[in-house]
DNA sequence: GCACCTCGAGTTCC
DNA sequence: CTCGAGGTGC
């Protein structure tokens, strides 16, 4: 992203004096470049600088840094001068304001030049409210006077165009250029499906539109996805990839490029009777065909600015497109006339923004961090950064390959992006920048030293996989702790008050080995161990009342975990980290199986036989409990009086499950298909006489298949497992209960989604009760879904209900709904 | 064998 | 919330 720096040299992204990397200079908080003290020198240097960028922007097409950055050192320069007019030399970038057309557009000049709108860097209510005061003082209106009207719109994030319409027909499109003179791009707008050709019902003899083409967000993801495929660049913002479509020298280019339009006001104009307000002229744009954001209000007063800030804030994000603040324009032109220009920007407008969503930060160190399931994740350890409303210092770069494909390397200084609610992540390294010191590109296992960074384990990569893993499974403390902070989560075991800090205690000073111990800690272990916590920490010795306190935490604690002993079958199971085994397939484990003792005793070819449960999964969950170390935590567990409260017979829909042909196909013999199972069980094939179809005399299967079947029978460990189904299979039919499957209830064969806050019930209620009704709840929305229930702030799930065409209902839609029963 | 739908797992900051 | 991968239905 580069500066609009036609438009805009005031364009600064209102970032607070965090400071930003220098250039081969590592170290955020020291501004690049000579001393700031030495004005003369710095001026100098700013103006090289700041020449250089535009070089690379303009003429070679390639940005060197984010605007934000670029503005910074613009602002910098622009209030030296002020301060020091004699510094300003014709060959200052503030007085040229833009760059030099590339010379293979045709230049054109401006018949009204296109002006800058001056930006208001208080990115609070604030700067709204001080335009208006402005604006009041500017007109001498007194306190008393009412209200002024405002044309009040987004300040969309792309590139400026001038569109000329002689007799109603497009002729011309030109860039900004510096203002006066811009650049024709008509060949390439006019493949902008949006941008009308022909004006309808207008024939005026000149009427100049001017607007921003930029790119959809969607569009851009899209676009770029189909660069990457093709091998080649990635751009890194809609901004940059919408700059570099209108510059496109083919215009065939550019008419693949997804570009969007908004116009947002007028140039020159002839034969044309405007109307006396913008407002005003934007809906007579729209009813001549072009494209005007509906995103705009008459605003009145500064509390209506105010009012417009906050809510474009909110819609910011679910916005289709970027958009780097608002717009605030005085609304009647007879005032605008009034308040005429300084120097060359109105005073009657101002661009109002909102915190940069983009920074640039230096990469201090690549970390590891080892996760519960032994994943090593590379995190990037940044110098902090204030971006997008927060201060960010970590950013994850998922796995080796994706660290690769960025290229990040310490050292580098990299642009670090976050929107709204959006977990930071680092966009790209700007190569210009990188020291000539800055570390290799990443490699995880030379990083490591093959080592895992916590444990010391070997680290291992599976073929196909992109993901290094610690082997050392619960030997590594890193996992270990993950473990037992799983286990202790909310929606698992829920004990409240063992959060992570307690859990690294007791760990690391080795009272808690295991989850079985958290049921053996006694109130001595936790005031002795938060005693020697404090002290190895240097904590002071506690007084006679925080020792009291202590006492108090410790009971509480032991209260937690003591109330945790009976849980719910599928949370327990859902507790003990079973790769694979999120809630859902420990809900399915427990409702189809009903008790723990058959789950941590089946085979993987019966688990096989449930629903969602295929091999994988399968395997993964038999691998778990053929651990003699987890079948011993379980019996610790149960000798501690853990045990889950719902236990009961295994489902009815079972007996089908249990079919014959169904756990033949389940041991996934060799050659042995589904069809082929379900032929033999007909012939009365079965799994306990499964030797019997392997001999020779018998004639239920083909050859080849039976020879697959002795051979498969030869190995040992298979043997036992079809032994150990086959004893399964007996105990469950034995336990099931009589007669075919229970009352399904009204919601059976419904799936729902939720989203959003609703009104007087959380969303674990609501799923709770659609559940005992019968009825489904995903977390996705599709085609199968049958209702979305959406509450308050509802996000993307509504709006691809919407486009799915998925009936929305709110919460006393769905009451009706669970009540109809 | 492919396409679609889910689920699991990881992640940041206050 | 998003990505990747597992599972199922066509």
């Amino acid at each position: 992203m580069q500066p609009d720096l036609f438009s805009s040299p005031e364009d600064a992204a209102g970032v607070p004096a965090a400071g930003s990397p220098a250039a081969g200079t590592p170290a955020a908080g020291t501004p690049p470049g000579p001393d700031p003290g030495n004005w003369q020198e710095r001026a100098a240097w700013l103006k090289a600088e700041l020449n250089r960028h535009n070089h690379a922007y303009y003429v070679l097409d390639n940005p060197s840094i984010p605007d934000a950055e670029y503005d910074k050192l613009f602002r910098e320069l622009a209030t030296l001068e002020q301060t020091h007019p004699d510094l300003i030399t014709p060959d200052s970038p503030t007085q040229r304001v833009g760059g030099k057309p590339l010379p293979q557009f045709a230049p054109v000049r401006h018949a009204l030049p296109m002006l800058s709108i001056r930006t208001e860097t208080d990115t609070t209510a604030g700067g709204a409210l001080a335009f208006d005061a402005r604006v009041r003082r500017e007109l001498e209106l007194g306190p008393d006077a009412p209200p002024l009207q405002y044309a009040a719109e987004l300040k969309f994030d792309g590139l400026a165009l001038n569109l000329r319409y002689e007799n109603g027909v497009l002729v011309q499109a030109a860039t900004r250029g510096d203002g006066a003179t811009g650049e024709d791009v008509t060949q390439n707008i006019r493949t902008i499906r949006q941008i009308p050709l022909r004006l309808k019902g207008c024939d005026a003899p000149v009427l100049e539109v001017r607007g921003e083409v930029y790119m959809r967000r969607d569009a851009f993801e899209r676009m770029n996805e189909r660069q990457r495929e093709k091998g080649e660049k990635a751009f890194v913002n809609p901004r940059n990839a919408a700059a570099g479509a209108v510059r496109q020298l083919d215009s065939s280019i550019t008419a693949q490029r997804p570009l969007s339009f908004f116009a947002y006001g007028l140039g020159a104009v002839q034969g044309w009777d405007a109307p006396d307000s913008h407002s005003g002229t934007l809906d007579a744009l729209a009813a001549m065909g072009l494209p005007v954001s509906e995103e705009r209000r008459v605003a009145v007063g500064a509390a209506g600015l105010v009012e417009f800030h906050a809510h474009v804030a909110a819609i910011r994000d679910t916005l289709p497109f970027d958009i780097d603040g608002v717009v605030y324009k005085v609304n009647s032109y007879a005032l605008q006339r009034r308040l005429g220009f300084v120097s060359r920007e109105p005073r009657w407008a101002v661009a109002h923004k909102y915190p940069a969503q983009e920074q640039m930060t230096v990469v201090r160190d690549i970390d590891v961090q080892v996760g519960r399931t032994g994943k090593l994740t590379p995190v990037a350890k940044l110098e902090p950064v204030f971006v997008g409303g927060v201060t960010v210092t970590n950013a994850t770069l998922h796995n080796e390959d994706e660290t690769r494909r960025k290229d990040v390397r310490v050292g580098d200084t990299v642009i670090v992006r976050r929107a709204g609610d959006v977990i930071p992540e680092v966009v790209g390294v700007v190569l210009e920048r990188r020291p000539q010191d800055a570390g290799q590109p990443f490699d995880m296992f030379q990083r490591l030293q093959g080592k895992c960074p916590v444990c010391g384990s070997h680290i291992d990569r599976e073929q196909g996989e992109a993901d290094w893993r610690c082997t050392g499974g619960l030997v590594c403390a890193a996992q270990r702790k993950q473990a037992i902070a799983h286990f202790a989560g909310r929606r698992m075991m829920d004990i409240e008050g063992l959060g992570d800090r307690y859990i690294e205690n007791l760990v690391d000073l080795g009272y808690v080995h295991s989850i079985a111990d958290l049921y053996r800690l006694t109130l001595d272990d936790l005031l002795e161990m938060k005693r020697r916590a404090d002290e190895r920490d240097g904590i002071t010795p506690e007084t006679v009342q925080k020792g009291k306190i202590a006492t108090k935490w410790a009971e509480n604690l032991l209260a937690a975990i003591g109330a945790s002993k009976n849980p719910p079958l599928e949370r327990l199971l859902f507790a003990l980290g079973i790769r694979h085994v999120g809630e859902t397939t420990a809900k399915t484990l427990a409702d189809w199986l009903g008790r723990l003792d058959h789950i941590r005793h089946a085979p993987a070819a019966l688990l096989r036989v449930l629903p969602d449960i295929g091999d994988t999964v399968a395997e993964a969950i038999a691998e778990f409990f053929a651990e003699e170390r987890n079948q011993q935590a379980l019996d610790k567990l149960l000798a501690a009086n853990v045990k889950p409260r719902d236990e009961r017979a295994p489902n009815a829909k079972l007996r089908d499950k249990l079919a014959q042909a169904s756990l033949l196909a389940a041991l996934r013999i060799p050659k042995f298909t589904e069809t082929r199972c379900r032929q033999a069980a007909e012939k009365g094939a079965v799994i306990a006489a499964l030797d019997e179809l392997a001999r020779s005399d018998t004639i239920v299967v083909p050859n080849n298949v039976r020879e697959s079947i002795a051979a498969w029978l030869a190995e040992d460990r298979h043997r036992r497992q079809v032994d150990a189904l086959e004893r399964m299979r007996a105990t469950l039919l034995a336990e099931l209960p009589e007669g075919g499957a229970a009352d399904e209830g009204r919601l059976a064969g419904k799936t729902f989604v939720l989203t959003g806050t609703l009104p007087n019930m959380t969303r674990d209620e609501a799923q709770a009760r659609i559940e005992a009704a019968g009825g489904k709840v995903s977390g996705s929305v599709s085609k199968k879904t049958t209702y979305v229930v959406a509450g308050e702030e509802a996000g993307s799930k509504l709006t691809k209900a919407q486009e799915l065409g998925v009936p929305v209902i709110d919460e006393a839609g769905l009451l009706r709904l669970l009540e109809e029963q």
